[in-house]
RNA sequence: GCCCCGUUCGUCUAGCGGCCCAGGACGCUGGCCUCUCACGCCGGAAGCACGGGUUCGAAUCCCGUACGGGGUACCA
């Protein structure tokens, strides 16, 4: 097969069923990807976003909706396609149905296709008298004469369109696996569209990479086997002038669950929204995602889309499925929220903060300033944004609101640990200045070389006094930054 | 069943015939740093699925086997 010498168009094509999985993600980030390295060599490089919504059983406007919050949030803009439109549209497949009909019309026309009156029992029944190893259509319907229609129609059946699939074999050559061929006696005759009339994906998927010009396919491994049944279509469709060239496939590896099983919708893991939820970085996202299939060098994990982007080659994708590992993602999310100053993590955390009702939206003077101070604090201790929240609550909180974890109270505010902080707050009332190293030199002296207790030992018990928790920002600055008044009152609320 | 795809540390990967008694990362683990946590730093355990070829030489090429996955729809 010859190399698609037009500029380089490649396209993203979800089907808006269910909430979106982060294979999704991957498939469009190698799409991203492709296209914008094609741009940055000079060959094009098209990014169209396309939505295959011709299930109207299973499309919902509400997974269409998040697709779109999906792919927003994550930067992967889309240079054509829905909402932004192009030359090409529309680009919903529900609003191209007329395009379908003609071109089925037209294949008709030229016997490529032809009407199956068949029932599935019959084809099944047929399979198994013949003793056939091949599964799926027969072929059956595929030179009826007059009269068998008429018998047909008599019974009140309704036929589907098939496409007559031609002898021999169908290989290309795969951008992520090499060549890949099939018999195509093994490839039964599709059905293009339902016997009501509603084009299928077998249908609309070809008819629209070649109507939107498409070059290059990236898609998951699951559409592997459909491939040569689109590459016969397309060499029906270029015979009768809809198609000009056929794209280039790549089918890339799945991404797997726990366990050897494909990441199912039903796992929370699948989730791509579910990250950002949480307090994922984009840029962190992405960049685990790239992992999975690809890598950048030898030695390095660690990169930005505009990086990305310019070391991509599909060539270097592993044709092999990866498990989504979360501790990973993690850990590379981490890294990017060290890659960002303090101000970005600030504003990226503020709608985490408004949503846990740590601060209000629009933001008190008063708050703004107090995050202004507290902020560098966390920013370097938190690996995910939602975090955040639950490391700067208790500086915000309302005395009155104010509560401490109960297992830490527990174990870290006993008999011992309220005796230190007694010690504590009579050593930190005297205080002239309330400052954090003054906080510090009082406590030291007091706790650590007046009654002899180690650091951790000491610090334990007043870190849960006054933040509530054991697990905060370094002690003494958060209790500069809550102020003398309160401290000393959660000290003393501590005993 | 049949067709197709895949197989390097637990996981993601580098490797595209000699640079590899296999490199990096996450995780695990020993230690350091340290007011908690997180970060950071130093060290450790851990892998070429198996069997045949080809070759002076194979993780790399070929063929089998095993195992895993996908497809086999009037879903996409």
């Amino acid at each position: 097969m010859s190399t698609p010498s037009t500029p380089v168009r490649v396209r993203m094509a979800p089907s808006p069923t269910g909430s979106p999985h982060v294979g999704l993600v991957r498939t469009a980030l190698f799409n991203y990807a492709f296209a914008k390295h094609a741009q940055l060599s000079g060959q094009g490089g098209t990014f169209v976003l396309r939505v295959e919504d011709t299930d109207k059983e299973r499309s919902t406007e509400e997974s269409y909706t998040s697709i779109l919050e999906l792919f927003r949030w994550l930067g992967l803009d889309w240079d054509e396609g829905v909402e932004v439109g192009g030359p090409y549209g529309p680009y919903r497949q529900s609003e191209r149905s007329d395009l379908y009909r003609d071109v089925l019309e037209r294949l008709r026309a030229s016997s490529y296709t032809y009407d199956c009156y068949c029932r599935n029992d019959e084809v099944e029944a047929r399979r198994k008298a013949s003793g056939s190893k091949v599964m799926g259509y027969d072929g059956f319907c595929r030179d009826l004469t007059s009269e068998q229609v008429e018998a047909f129609r008599a019974e009140g059946r309704e036929p589907l369109v098939r496409f007559r699939m031609p002898e021999g074999s169908i290989s290309w050559d795969d951008l992520v696996r090499g060549e890949v061929t099939f018999e195509t006696e093994f490839v039964p005759d599709f059905a293009l569209c339902r016997a009501n009339g509603d084009p299928l994906y077998t249908l609309t998927a070809p008819v629209d990479d070649a109507t939107m010009r498409i070059t290059h396919v990236l898609r998951g491994e699951d559409l592997l086997s459909s491939t040569p049944r689109q590459i016969a279509l397309f060499d029906a469709m270029k015979e009768i002038g809809v198609a000009e060239v056929t794209p280039l496939y790549g089918h890339l590896p799945y991404v797997m669950g726990e366990g050897n099983k494909k990441l199912s919708k039903r796992d929370p893991q699948a989730h791509a929204l579910a990250y950002r939820d949480q307090g994922f970085l984009p840029e962190g996202l992405l960049n685990y995602v790239a992992l999975l299939g690809w890598s950048i060098a030898a030695d390095r994990d660690v990169f930005d889309l505009e990086e990305m982007v310019e070391a991509f080659d599909i060539k270097d994708v592993n044709a092999n499925p990866a498990r989504f590992d979360l501790k990973k993602a993690e850990a590379i999310n981490t890294a990017h929220m060290r890659r960002l100053p303090v101000e970005e993590i600030q504003h990226r955390a503020l709608p985490f903060l408004k949503a846990a009702g740590v601060v209000g939206d629009p933001v008190r003077d008063a708050d703004a300033q107090l995050l202004e101070l507290a902020m560098p604090l966390v920013a370097e201790r938190v690996n995910k944004l939602a975090e955040v929240p639950q490391m700067l609550g208790f500086l915000f909180v309302p005395e009155e609101e104010f509560t401490r974890d109960q297992a830490d109270v527990e174990k870290l505010l006993d008999e011992e640990g309220r005796r230190v902080v007694q010690a504590a707050h009579d050593a930190v009332a005297a205080l002239g200045t309330w400052s954090t190293a003054a906080i510090q030199e009082a406590l030291q002296t007091t706790l650590v070389e007046e009654l002899g207790l180690k650091p951790r030992v000491a610090f334990g018990p007043v870190r849960v006094a006054i933040t509530g928790r054991r697990v905060s920002p370094p002690l003494f600055e958060s209790m500069e930054l809550l102020g003398r008044e309160r401290s000393l009152a959660r000290l003393a609320s501590a005993l």
